[in-house]
This record gives structure tokens, sequence and C-alpha cells, in this order.
DNA sequence: ACCCAGGCGTTCG
DNA sequence: CGAACGCATGGG
């Protein structure tokens, strides 16, 4: 069974440029990519499916094979999550046209073109790997990962590969912080996630009233859990709600990407992260995610 | 051995 | 208040 998921704006998209992106780590393993096509699982309603995503024979659309179950399965929901987390329903024309005007960012849209800011459409995915993320570089916390979805996430083999959806908050918020602890989880960082979980679970963390606040709103919301700071709350905004004014200066990689294109001899003070990001405004998150991206090889 | 890492919470001045 | 400090452990 086969079906397409529409591309917004198909001139300034590139398949190819998103799929490098989701190859940046070796670790991951809710997805994979060969041949130019990206395989994972998603939920169709309840049920889990396994799907093959590629490139359409036209440029305004994915192509999207299921290849389990073989029993039909309710497209819509798999066509949402694809479209949100690809981002395939925005414009770039306009970010494009302000990196012209941003001597930092000039020159990203040319390089990039076509990247989509990928995101994350289960929100405790977006808050809980901004958790395990946090103070620890990115290969020990897709170290964590790993060891936390392989431990905790629903998984089938299909055609001889693993495939694991990411752990559900029930499942965690029913696990105690010793459990995490011999995967190498500090203390701390085990009772932040499972502490997440159990708000989700008890309803003291509203998913639908999340989706309905606005960005200063939800941003104070989620401040207000405890191991949740200003930038995990950004980050789970950003690829969970994409709210595009979504702003991470405290991040060490965005720090760094700028040092980078600006030849700096050290990392941006606070000071001058605020006074080059001044103008950014909505186009904040974009410009975030393609200085990230410029810190990847190619 | 040392410093840094896609920070956060607590304590101190 | 903001600054300094402890945490926890892999990576370079």
């Amino acid at each position: 069974m086969e079906f397409k998921v529409a591309i917004t704006d198909s001139p300034n998209f590139s398949f190819e440029e998103c799929l490098c992106f989701l190859s940046r780590s070796p670790k991951e393993c809710l997805h994979y990519i060969h041949d130019n096509k990206i395989t994972r699982m998603l939920v169709a309603g309840t049920e889990p499916v396994v799907v093959e995503i590629r490139m359409g024979e036209t440029a305004d659309h994915l192509a999207v094979k299921i290849l389990a179950p073989a029993e039909p399965v309710d497209i819509l929901p798999l066509q949402q999550y694809i479209t949100r987390w690809l981002h395939l329903d925005v414009s770039l024309n306009e970010f494009y046209d302000f990196t012209e005007t941003d001597p930092l960012l000039k020159g990203l849209a040319q390089q990039y073109r076509g990247l989509r800011l990928i995101g994350m459409p289960d929100f405790f995915e977006a808050i809980t790997w901004a958790i395990i993320g946090q103070q620890i570089n990115l290969s020990f916390a897709y170290t964590l990962r790993e060891r936390f979805v392989k431990a905790f996430g629903y998984h089938a083999v299909v055609e001889g590969r693993d495939y694991y959806l990411y752990p559900q908050p029930a499942v965690v918020a029913a696990l105690e912080p010793e459990e995490l602890l011999p995967m190498q989880f500090s203390k701390s960082k085990a009772q932040y996630v499972i502490n997440t979980a159990r708000s989700i679970v008890s309803g003291e963390l509203s998913l639908p009233q999340l989706d309905e606040m606005d960005y200063e709103t939800a941003r104070t919301s989620l401040v207000a859990l405890k191991g949740i700071g200003n930038w995990s709350a950004n980050y789970a905004l950003m690829k969970y709600r994409r709210f595009p004014q979504s702003v991470l200066l405290e991040d060490v990689g965005l720090q760094n990407a700028i040092k980078n294109r600006l030849n700096l001899a050290s990392k941006p003070s606070m000071t001058e992260l605020k006074s080059y990001s001044r103008l950014w405004k909505e186009h904040t998150a974009y410009a975030t995610f393609y200085l990230w991206r410029s810190l990847l090889p190619q």
C-alpha cells in the first residue's frame, strides 16, 4: 500500500538536505536512512506501522510505502505525522529573503537550500530528548537515548530490521530513577525524565492545553517543571509546537556555529548573542536550525 | 590530566 | 537580584 504526502513550496524543498540532517548520528534508532529513503515505525491511530519514505515522482510530494502490516491502515495520521516531522507545510521564501539581509546568516540559504526544520510531533519525545541532551555532548546524549528507547519503547522486527517507537509517558511514569542509573543517566536526569512523564500522565501538564497556548504561556508553563529550564522549554517548543520565535541563545551548538561563521577567537557572550539575533524575530527557529546544520560535515 | 559538552538547580554575595 | 558552584560522565 502506498500514499503521498504533499510538499508546500516544493522549489524550496530538498529531500537530500533533510536526509543529511536525519543522518547526523550513527546511534539514531528511530529511523534508518538508506538508498535515499527513510524507514521508521509510526502509529496510525493505535496501530504500529512501518513506512518507507522516498521522494515523489514529482517535486510536490513524498511517496510513502507501508511495509507492515499487510492490511490497510488509516493513512491520515501518518500523513499528518510526516508533514509535521519534516515541516512540509511551510514556505521558506521569507526566511531565505531574510538571510540575505543578515550578515551572520547570509549564504545559508544557498548552502542548505531546501532543508526543513526537522521536528518532533511527539511532545514527550521533544521534552525528554531536551532533558537527556542537557549539558552532555551530543554523542553521549544519543547513547543515552538509544538505551532509553531500546529498553522502554515498543519494538518490532520487519524485513529483518529492528524498529522502535519512542517510549510512552505512561511507561516512563511507572519507572523509578534506579532503573535509569545503569544506563548512565545521572540521578537528576533520571528524576527529571520520570517527573515529566508523571506530569503528563497525571494531567498536571496537559497536552491539549499546551497545544492551545501561545509561545510565552507555553514556555512559562514548561519552565515551571523541575528540570526544565529556558533552553529545554524553547527546544521542545521549537521541535514540537514549531514556534518560529523559539530562541536558544544558551545553546552551545548555536554559539559554536556563530563562532565558526564569524571566525571568532571564542564563543560569543550572551550580550553579543542577543545583538546578533536581535532582528531574527519570526526567523529565529529557522536561523538556529540552519546554524546547527552548518556544524555538520559538507 | 584537563576542558568541554545542544543546562539546571541551589547557594552565595 | 545576578554570579558562582555542584552535578555527572563521555569525548577529544
